[in-house]
DNA sequence: CCCTCCATGTAAGTCGTTACATGATTGT
DNA sequence: ACAATCATGTAACGACTTACATGGAGGG
């Protein structure tokens, strides 16, 4: 339900067509919520046909500007503040590291190190990112930042609890 | 593909039927890769069909219990250390955020606010459970007690991210 | 003229959820 | 007896992915 509801809430900024918004997606929501061509396309002509959204224009090669509509600026309005979040909810890193018992304490290890390093790596990723951008004061500007942060929050506590859980399952591995 | 690993990586560690594994689901897992009855069962006939794991006996009521097979020890070993992780990865909370511009700043914050509150809830909720377990030291209490730690780390991560966020906002609801 | 980018659409298949459907066993 | 729990299965539907398919427009 919720490529809609992203759509919805992309169009609320201003008209765009299904290759803009697929660029959006591209580039900003890529690690919040990914999406494809194909569902990008067929979700659009859902919306339209629910009446949540409407064709604003017709370009060369086809092109349509959709923008949206009352009833498509309630209904985002309702998910954005009046639906309950799902929030984390399934991790493979995290099963991953439930079934770790079924290999050996020093491969356990390995896994958890590779995950502290890659957890910097992105983490040094997104702090270079955050230094090239210049942050306008636009709203999705502004709010786009706080979710990088969050980025950058999440990568730091998952390097460092990776360091602390190798540490460990290292404890444990002496005390056998 | 993951739910297929996950009941590999149970039955790893001893055989059990689907009712057993459903028990683990709704405990152990609830927060970590949610699985229905219905999907457990489905998964677990492929599962059969496919030779990673096998009928080991039949009891009263149906009661079929399943053991791995050494084919699907090896699948899981794959899966396990040789097959990259997709992590976080689609976050319905920070795609509200991005979007939070359709709103007003007040209810903006109002949201952010809730997020504060709810990750506090949630830790607390996640303390008071590790306090009341005792850990053993079988591995699934072990790596158990790691992902318990994560999930401790990230309510506090998202706490103190909401709490910041909420001032972002209303710092920058003050300058206009 | 040709390559790149713009631009849209559909089909097949997997994964997951909700709901329906059934029945045996055990403890009180 | 009857309620709770044990125990499995299937059908329909929604969300998402991968692959296929097509064609126009603009720049060098």
């Amino acid at each position: 339900m919720s490529l809609r509801h992203a759509l919805l809430g992309l169009l609320a900024d201003g008209p765009a067509s299904g290759y803009d918004l697929l660029g959006t997606f591209r580039t900003s929501l890529e690690n919040v919520w990914p999406a494809t061509q194909s569902q990008i396309y067929t979700d659009l002509t859902k919306l339209d046909a629910a009446g949540l959204i409407r064709i604003a224009a017709e370009g060369p090669r086809g092109r349509k500007t959709y923008e949206i509509t009352d009833e498509g600026r309630a209904e985002l309005r309702h998910w954005l503040l009046e639906t309950a979040p799902e929030g984390y909810r399934r991790n493979d890193i995290l099963l991953r590291v439930f079934l770790l018992g079924a290999v050996e304490p020093e491969e356990a290890r390995g896994f958890l190190r590779t995950r502290a390093h890659s957890a910097t790596t992105r983490l040094a990723a997104l702090r270079s990112f955050d230094e090239s951008m210049d942050w306008g004061g636009d709203p999705l500007s502004v709010y786009g930042r706080l979710t990088l942060e969050w980025g950058k929050r999440f990568m730091a506590m998952q390097a460092e609890w990776a360091e602390w859980a190798e540490k460990e399952v290292a404890a444990l591995e002496a005390t056998r």
